[in-house]
DNA sequence: TATGAATGAGAATTCATTCAT
DNA sequence: CATGAATGAATTCTCATTCAT
């Protein structure tokens, strides 16, 4: 109910009229590109096509203009989380490829969205912040309990699960910063790719 | 001796001494703390103690001292991989934990210096990034080789070098934005566990 | 259909009667608390419960909201003290009583509106300030007529009537500003105090 | 030499072109003319024939402009009264008529500033408005000591000396309101009629 | 009658930068 | 070396107002 329509009028293109989500999408491209402070709102009123003013009818502030993105894409990249292990069966080794596989996805399919949850986080008001800091937390102990439960089960043999578990996160995380979406390898073969080193950084052993 | 503003930082930033020094370590705690954007110009100074004039005495520009900072960093990060890898011999093993344990004792050492260079590379205008682009790549070239040259010998395993590299070298950049200085855990302590998972990452096999 | 956009739908809206009524009695309050200038038309808006587009249904400009008021308040009052003297013998302690009775009687019991006729008069465009100017004079009259007619029959012996005028006008008028609704004095009791007042300043002597 | 920027005002200010005099100057008129609210920097600066940003320079917003003016205003006023008070004998009649005459005075002499302090001291920010309200306590205190003294020694007559006090203050403060500088009437005798007037308010008999 | 969506002008304030001294 | 004083452009945000529906 707080930000975008549950529809998704499609990928790409705001078209003239749609105030509310030719804003949304332009402030999106705008921090991706230039980052919180390097964006003027003018940046974003251009960019969807609309005045100044027409901005602040749907967003009381810039600053809002971020908070909403920023929650919008932890959500939904939670909520993939979740489903995908929702999906899977309770294997360490698989629960950890599951989870790969849906960030390395998310990172690719929604590069834009994925550097602003990773690079502008800082740039939310402490008020912001610490309103989506349980997820976060949330989102962490979804990695945690799977290498922890692996390494109880003896599937993984790593000895510093927290490093670990870092590692992973930040290899995924950092595909949205180099990934180029006309590269030759698709997107599958990138998620084995990453689900093979995830597994030697856990040390899992079949 | 030169006067002349253009002269190089010759000794290890001294945290307040004169202007010059002082200016550039409160850019670096700045831009550090609030990004580049996000820093003003009278933030530095007010941090330096020292008026508005004198930064732009020593400092023809707000780009051109990050374009310092970020050169310097650089530069330095640079060296020491060079020289730590020169102190090792040629097994790709060796080689591989040197670089990783020289970039970890840096993420840890100089984190702020490391979220700069980091973080702020693409508030770079063309111009400087540019001028800084060879020696990024160099850098990539340092652990690309070493990987190709593990694979080639048949001491590490791993079919995708690219990922493989980029993997390792996203997990170690990443310990500047989680670690925190009074933590318990031992540098080279941590030094080592990352050595560990960077030879797990290229499946090395002793 | 799009979301509600930022400003929230305001709960509470006041049982108001409709539209007009509301904007008035709204304008009234809020030009009263802070002022022509500081009150923003969303400001009156939202304090009747309506859009901003009803209040452009019924009011054609921020300016005419205030000339009407003023316009309404003045005719009020004047319409009052006519009444009053009408009603009152041709002895002109009497009818200086008279005067400063419906005045004060009208500061306490219409302190907002008082208020906004004393110290918004001067944000009303030259054209709104000429059309009641007339009106504003009329009741100046009254009271310098009474005060001079006290004079030249030996009732007043005050040797500077416009003075005396003056002094006693703004006393009452400061009644607006400083008198607490919930005091313990009562109004007749205030009334009386005043018209003492005021034929004291013109040295009335039975 | 010029006082350091956003410090107090030194004690004569009106020579324009010294940019801190300059700026203050054209505040305390155009505030004077349009009110807080109806006065934007920008006619300030135009007033004071600097920039916008000149008028940061030295002062940090708008409401410290009108804060620092309301201050100098307030303190300007209660100071000559204090002054006036010290060099009058203990005959409460005395006492009162010294009192009108520095407040007529300052009325006339300072109409702009006395039109500054009577009606935009409701847009002063609560902070603000908060620190002054012990001075203006003290100026009411005055006026009142005054009174009940000379009602206690049986020189005034009147028996409601608070809204003697308030008929007089307010008779004298609205004089800034209605003098025109170019009027026949000298200040001496209009500070004489309003001191006769005072008396007889309180009811003195010789 | 009323509203939702939009706008251009203008609000206060901050920006990086300059320059005479 | 360093500063105090200033500036023009840009910043975020609010203003009164409009108009199709």
């Amino acid at each position: 109910m707080s930000t975008a329509p549950a529809e998704r009028p499609g990928p790409d293109s705001p078209p003239r009229g749609g105030g509310r989500d030719a804003i949304t999408a332009a402030a999106r491209e705008s921090f991706a590109e230039r980052g919180y402070h390097g964006t003027s709102i003018r940046d974003i009123a251009r960019r969807a096509g609309l005045s100044l003013s027409a901005l602040y009818y749907w967003h009381p502030s810039k600053q809002h203009l971020l908070a909403a993105l920023v929650e919008e894409i932890t959500h939904d990249y939670f909520r993939r989380c979740d489903l995908a292990l929702r999906e899977t069966g309770d294997d360490p080794a698989d629960r950890l490829c599951a989870l790969v596989r849906v960030t390395v996805e998310y990172r690719v399919s929604r590069r834009v969205e994925s550097n602003i949850a990773n690079l502008e986080w800082r740039n939310l008001e402490p008020e912001n912040r610490e309103r989506l800091a349980g997820l976060r937390r949330a989102a962490t102990g979804l990695w945690a309990d799977i290498i922890s439960d692996g390494v109880a089960r003896g599937a993984f043999h790593d000895e510093h699960p927290d490093e670990a578990r870092r590692a992973i996160v930040a290899a995924c995380n950092a595909i949205a910063q180099w990934y180029e979406p006309d590269g030759e390898i698709t997107l599958p073969e990138l998620a084995d790719r990453y689900a093979g080193i995830a597994l030697r950084i856990v040390d899992h052993r079949g």
